[in-house]
DNA sequence: CTATTGTAAATTGGATCCAATATCCAGTAG
DNA sequence: CTACTGGATATTGGATCCAATTTACAATAG
């Protein structure tokens, strides 16, 4: 074999037109720039992304798997929406999964990604423009947990978070969520330095489920308008 | 509108070949029936089915989605495989959520379920095909959950069981496991049917981990051949 | 005027066709 | 004999075509 130095890129893992799709249509629902009920046709996203339909539908097959697109035989795929109820217990999903992943985290966290989870903190505590907030808030509870060595737990609670995610943002924008989550992080951030596992774990699961309660409230007023 | 008496089926609704197609290999995966790092060939899979390969790929991108095959550009889809820490951290999941869950089944469980999942626990007891053993357990296990009201859960916890179903067999059928699990069960039925929550959690926890500890040390030895 | 029927347009889902890539094997140079 | 090249074959992924279903709407009967 020649010693050839080149930056080569495996060019069989490229993401595939279908990938390509996919992941903007799921991120299009996550940002909740497709509104819920919001009808999906394949013409059009095939025409957006000069392709046939063909690879756009794999993309909404396995968006559909996800749960983040609904389709009825012949009558198309629309963004999924979910009930109060439905919401409710994603946030009990993720205050039990999260508790027990941030847990793990924290008995053998470094000081360098407690560093890292700091600086989000500041960075979410400081930013002004509310577009960035949840991105923001997301980067702060992984790095915390991304070292818990449970990478499916982490895989689940992701999927859990994309199928709430856009009504999450509500919850941060319009009910003063940002100014308790501000302080929640800082608490859950004292906890994770001291290395107090299950004191980081108890302060998850109040941030979740409490942002649950305020979001289901907001969302019960909103219902009735 | 006329009041016509028929039975009508909402052909709508009816199961599209992509999703007969979808279902009989997720069976054949979960039952075993296809080994792990087996290959599946569209073509092949099309002319069993008798149709074109699109529904074919559409199953197939599926079960991708659902971490059950996995594909390579070009090279195909085979089925997954888990590492021994993979199956280890699923065991861990479903003990987290399925202790979950029955905490919240049983506290308001009816004497009618009660009597379902005792049926059950006492044909898994008696059954002497194995092949029947991972269906009844499933069946045992599911019946205590129903109820819980919680159908997220009980989906996340079902998707998990389905990429672990082939290598737990192996346990029940291999490591005496069915003995144990007969034990088990009965404790788990007795705390449910005193209404103690937190105890058939705990049973329930147990009786997760210790299958999981008697499978993984199990692979391990036969790793070593 | 309302309810129903029939037809045209839009859309989906599957079949077939084609291009791109991988795999296998024979041929060839060293 | 071994290592590499080049082409035949197999397979995947996407484009195009076609059938089946839904939807919108006009025509018609009551």
């Amino acid at each position: 074999m020649m010693a050839l130095k080149l930056k080569a890129t495996n060019l069989g893992s490229m993401p595939s037109p279908a990938d390509v799709i996919f992941e903007a249509l799921r991120e299009a629902i996550v940002e909740g720039e497709l509104k819920d009920g919001e009808t999906l046709r394949q013409d059009h996203i095939a025409s957006l992304f000069n392709v046939s339909r063909i690879p756009v539908r794999e993309a909404l097959a396995r968006l559909e798997e996800q749960g983040l697109v609904t389709t009825q035989r012949h009558k198309g795929a629309v963004v999924s929406s979910l009930s109060l109820e439905e919401i409710a217990e994603m946030f009990e999903f993720r205050a039990l999964v999260e508790g027990e992943v941030i847990r793990h985290a924290v008995s053998g966290i470094s000081d360098r990604t407690l560093a890292e989870a700091k600086a989000f903190a500041e960075a979410f505590a400081a930013e002004p423009d509310s577009a960035r907030w949840a991105q923001l808030n997301r980067l702060f509870h992984y790095t915390l947990y991304k070292d818990c060595g449970r990478p499916y737990h982490l895989q689940v609670v992701s999927k859990a978070l994309d199928k709430i995610a856009r009504y999450l943002r509500a919850q941060l924008v319009l009910t003063h969520g940002i100014a308790r989550a501000r302080q929640e992080h800082e608490g859950i951030l004292r906890a994770a330095m001291a290395r107090d596992a299950d004191e980081a774990a108890a302060l998850t699961r109040a941030h979740i489920l409490g942002a649950s309660r305020s979001l289901i409230s907001f969302l019960q007023t909103q219902e009735k308008l």
